[in-house]
DNA sequence: CATGGTCAAGTGGCA
DNA sequence: TGCCACTTGACCATG
């Protein structure tokens, strides 16, 4: 089992002054964009994408082999294609570079849109902002010459139950052949932390029976998700799904072991339990508030690398 | 350089 | 009804 963790590298930057700091989430504000335009975007993605090679080299250094990379490299991406950027060019060589260096040493990437990515959404526009959100991810993985295989996935939630479960789920299965190929190559979809969402078996029934999407299964989110499994159940279920793919699944634990006032589904800054395998092999994500730093100190803690 | 108010998007749960 | 949470706080005007 690989361990990793998602987006923003906290250890990388001790030690370093704010101005020096090494981040892939460089943005700005509707007004910014509105006054800077694309010129502005393109430089901050090239900032971005410098620094993500940075933070895959660190991982290396670090032996972390699974990192997600950040939905938020390229700022306002929803209103623009990557070509028109004046940077193309670079951005292309830097994507692949990225991939590349990926490949080369074998790190596990992933992407995980948000909670504006509704494929299953009962208003057209959103459907249709869904899917060129996650063709562009995809997009950009091929820029990197990753396979298009779960091997590298994108992982999404459901992200809608209306106007029932059943319903948004069938939409779910019917606009998934609106992607692009390879984005349908690379689409997991992960179980829910609410009781009115879904569980892995209801992904499985309603959604992997009929396209074969497999499940990433999220240890912290299955606790407060419907409880129509055990967690056993719930996780071989979800690893039956990936056929030849090593699984990808989440952990993370409550916040409010930390704090006493804050939701129980909120993330904590540390992993506080070990990860239970059931003796299975997959890869982790640790959805942790101190990132790489919580990883450190998990390994420190249980032992392991 | 530090601080605090403010900030694209969708959905659902909770005070 | 408005805020919080979600995969991740960050931007930017001001002092």
């Amino acid at each position: 089992m690989a361990i990793g963790y998602c987006c923003i590298s906290n250890g990388i930057n001790i030690g370093r002054r704010p101005k020096d700091f090494i981040k892939v989430n460089r943005g700005m504000i509707r007004k910014t964009f509105l006054e800077k335009g694309l010129p502005y975007a393109s430089e901050l993605s090239l900032l971005n994408l410098i620094d993500c090679l940075e933070v895959l080299k660190y991982n290396v250094k670090n032996k972390i082999f699974v990192y997600r990379l950040s939905s938020d490299m390229i700022p306002w991406f929803s209103e623009f294609n990557l070509e028109e950027l004046p940077d193309y060019t670079k951005i292309c060589s830097l994507l692949k570079k990225i991939g590349d260096y990926a490949k080369t040493n074998t790190i596990r990437l992933s992407a995980h849109p948000g909670p504006y990515t509704v494929l299953a959404s009962e208003t057209e526009s959103v459907v249709e902002k869904s899917i060129d959100d996650l063709n562009k991810h995809s997009q950009m993985m091929d820029l990197m010459g990753l396979d298009a295989t779960r091997y590298y996935p994108i992982n999404i939630h459901i992200n809608t139950t209306q106007p029932t479960r059943e319903e948004a789920a069938e939409r779910f299965t019917e606009n998934f052949f609106l992607l692009d190929e390879n984005t349908r190559k690379r689409l997991t979809i992960e179980n829910d932390d609410k009781l009115s969402q879904y569980s892995v078996k209801m992904l499985y029934e309603f959604i992997y029976k009929q396209i074969k999407v497999p499940i990433c299964f999220d240890q912290h989110h299955y606790k407060y998700g419907p409880q129509d499994q055990t967690m056993e159940e719930a996780l071989k279920l979800a690893y039956s799904t990936w056929g030849s793919i090593k699984p990808l699944t989440h952990m993370s634990s409550s916040r409010r072991i930390e704090d006493v006032s804050s939701k129980e589904t909120a993330h904590a800054d540390f992993l506080y339990e070990k990860i239970e395998t059931f003796g299975l092999d997959f890869d982790t994500d640790l959805e942790c508030k101190e990132k790489d730093i919580a990883l450190f100190k998990y390994r420190k803690d249980y032992g392991v690398l």
